[in-house]
RNA sequence: GGAGGGGUGCCGGAGUGGUUAAUCGGAGCAGACUGUAAAUCUGCCGCCUGAAAUGGCUACGCAGGUUCGAAUCCUGCCCCCUCCA
């Protein structure tokens, strides 16, 4: 493959590679590489977050190289240490398959699911006997460990570090051997991991993985990465619209980052948006606009991302009543009764201080009394877009 | 085994006898504004009652107790964490 080619894969989207010029190498040999990639069933939900890194991975495999898509199922029982959370509950041998059979239908959302070979750790781990494990551990020490940030972060603070946690990054890295993996791909967060997996697999008379890591995708809050538990995700397999209007909900100042990573609007362009933005060329509206259309297109179609932007236009920016609006209960009672029963408000305090805020329209005007009563076919109207009407 | 720290509302985190339904930040909701469900500003943000001032109930790990009155003091219990060994 041409030098530019090379050049396009190993940049766009990409924080680091470990290490880069051997990675280089390998793709000029033109040897079909083991690229892995490790999923843990505990959370079978994929967002545009994991987007950035199958999105490589899909690159990868159209220029004919094999994907090894490893379910954790083992360590899914430890707890990944990059997070906050510590222990996971155990999960059953059935959450962890129906978790795998959820995550695989998004998974090849992205990537192609003939040219992927499915492997789980239990295949190996499951015949490990305590003197295997003994063995494992005892390459390593306990400093070593302590040199990751994560690790040492929370050692200084104070804060518990369980043991079993220590293990994560070992059995991950023992997957690397045996898959003899050519490549590991994930986040930033993962560097850790992954240099074990070289470390181990070098031990073990095998050639040391590369690293490909992308940068982690800020979530829509616009500060944090994005992750389900922090609720600022956008997932795959959410509706067109939803999705869309997520899209049009992140800070204006993460568009370029977004256009970047999930989408494969090309570099000289997204220079021209650049320029644009600066000099108040561009309406950033209109340029996630496009954004949320390029990515409903990659998870749907070129029409659902024309639908669900129909979709936008018509209820958000023009305020337009749904033309499907659910129907309610009867007209009976209080306007913040009807609240409640008809749940746009979870309690009556809820009921009255959405009245009271004038965030309740009937039939498009603004009602604040609280026990104002109305006919049939009313269209109540609770906030910016929740809609149902009256029967 | 020893010493110490801690369990507060969706989350983080104040508060050590009343004026605390509980400072503050985040999230969430609403309103205004807008070129967007961006940003910004404002308000709301346990539940029930009332048009409203108000009133009632529930709440600060669990169970009791002291007190006119406790998230705050005492007793017991449960759970979590750190350090030393």
């Amino acid at each position: 493959m041409s030098s530019q080619d090379i050049s396009y894969l190993l940049k766009r989207g990409v924080a680091e590679i470990i290490i880069e010029e051997e990675m280089a190498q390998l793709l000029r040999s033109g040897k079909k590489l083991r690229l892995k990639e490790g999923f843990d069933p505990s959370f079978p939900d994929i967002h545009l977050g994991h987007m950035v890194a199958l999105r490589k991975l899909r690159q990868f495999q159209e220029l004919g190289h094999q994907i090894v898509l490893i379910v954790a199922d083992w360590t899914a029982q430890i707890g990944d240490p990059s997070g906050m959370s510590a222990t996971r509950p155990m999960l059953t041998i059935e959450q962890v398959k129906a978790n795998a059979e959820t995550y695989m239908q998004q998974f090849f959302k992205i990537v192609d699911k003939e040219k992927t070979e499915i492997r789980w750790q239990s295949e190996w781990f499951g015949k490990f006997t305590l003197t295997e494990v003994i063995q494992l551990t005892s390459k390593f020490t306990v400093a070593q460990f302590l040199a990751r940030d994560d690790f040492s972060a929370r050692y200084k603070a104070e804060r518990p570090i369980a043991l079993t946690e220590l293990l994560y990054p070992l059995l991950q890295a023992y997957d690397s051997v045996a898959i003899e993996a050519d490549v590991e791909f994930g986040g930033t967060d993962q560097k850790f991991n992954f240099l074990v997996g070289r470390e181990l697999q070098s031990m073990m008379g095998q050639t040391p993985q590369q690293c490909f890591m992308v940068p982690m995708l800020v979530g829509t809050d616009g500060s944090q990465k994005m992750s389900k538990s922090l609720g600022n995700y956008i997932g795959v397999t959410e509706s067109p619209d939803t999705i869309y209007g997520k899209v049009m909900s992140i800070p204006d100042s993460l568009l370029l980052n977004y256009l970047e990573l999930i989408t494969d609007v090309p570099d000289d362009e997204l220079a021209g948006f650049k320029k644009g933005l600066e000099n108040n060329n561009i309406n950033p509206m209109e340029l996630k606009k496009r954004l949320a259309r390029e990515i409903i297109a990659q998870l749907y179609d070129q029409k659902a991302a024309t639908e669900a932007e129909g979709h936008f236009e018509r209820t958000v920016q023009r305020k337009e009543v749904p033309a499907d609006i659910s129907l309610g209960t009867k007209s009976v009672g209080t306007l913040q009764d009807y609240l409640v029963k008809n749940h746009l408000a979870k309690s009556r305090s809820e009921a009255r201080r959405l009245i009271e805020q004038g965030a309740v329209y009937l039939d498009g005007k603004r009602v604040t009394d609280l026990n104002f009563t109305f006919p049939k076919d009313t269209i109540i109207r609770v906030g910016k877009r929740r809609y149902i009407k009256s029967t």
